[in-house]
DNA sequence: GTAATTCCTCAACCTAACTTGAGGTCAAGG
DNA sequence: CCTTGACCTCAAGTTAGGTTGAGGAATTAC
């Protein structure tokens, strides 16, 4: 009895409804959920409600992070939303720009690394100093314990 | 008394040499020995003797790491050099211009995305049917359990 | 010749981003 | 009402790519 009107008429979603339109495992929207990334409202039984507006949030998620970026980053980037009311248009405007500079460095730096690969695996020398492979930008990845090592110029010979 | 000839002379390294001529820590390039990246020849004390081509073997690996290949893929790439000799520049190129490649791809494919964010994210629709962010070629990151579920069109309405 | 390094192996630990499973509750249909 | 499926929590497992540490042997440096 707890919710009369029908949930989807109510622009209100189960987390099982909000990961069949968003295409994630149930399991890894309340994983998102235990790092900050969404804080759903609960009903009296205690289950989790979405609005609409989550789909758009999940989805930022997920294409975040095809991009590459890390959850912390996305939290960084959803954290700038108001919280007191839903999104706009704009306020995803202003997240997508930001994000869009970001990749446009990593554009940048796999094309430089690319124009170099000839030039720098291919030619014998392999010298790092050339390569501006010295710890490219915001890092394509990031593993492991502690900061990768930067790559120095301390190679061959 | 096992090595009489001073190593550096005879183009014979430890791991610590490499190590540092690499920048890697030590730990990690007998990691990668345990993934088949690299297979040293051992002294009469069962130490690691590397070549001085093992420089380039070991550079090569760390600038695919950072160009966002797995150890598999590298260990791939890897399996095509001649075994029975040291590698040629020839040898190098062959490998170097098929990285090139996917790293071609890699590019399209972030500028793809990168072209589509405004409209894609910004836009307020998000839709992931026309923002190409399916299944990026061969994925940025593959982290996890299995294969990441592919985003599909079942996106907002 | 011996002390200080360096190296060896093997097992355990680490982070990121999730998934899987156990044991139990909630909700919707008939 | 009562069964079935969706949800809940919490703990443990998974993969990639390594690092850290213990306990012991080999080299190198003086």
């Amino acid at each position: 009895m707890a919710e009369s009107v029908p949930r989807e008429a109510n622009q209100i979603m189960s987390i099982g409804d909000l990961a069949e339109r968003t295409g994630l495992a149930v399991s890894a929207i309340r994983f998102y959920e235990t790092k900050g990334l969404v804080t759903p409202a609960r009903n009296a039984g205690g289950q989790r409600r979405y609005l609409r507006s989550d789909i758009r949030r999940i989805s930022f998620i997920q294409v975040s992070q095809q991009l590459g970026f890390t959850i912390e980053q996305i939290r960084t980037a959803l954290a700038t939303l108001p919280a007191s009311r839903t999104p706009t248009q704009k306020d995803w405007e202003r997240i997508s720009r930001n994000f869009r500079a970001h990749l446009d460095e990593r554009i940048n730096c796999m094309t430089r690394l690319r124009d170099y690969l000839d030039g720098c695996i291919g030619c014998g020398c392999l010298s790092m100093k050339k390569c501006a492979l010295v710890n490219p930008a915001d890092g394509l990845k990031k593993y492991g314990a502690g900061a990768r090592a930067v790559i120095g110029d301390k190679l061959e010979r």
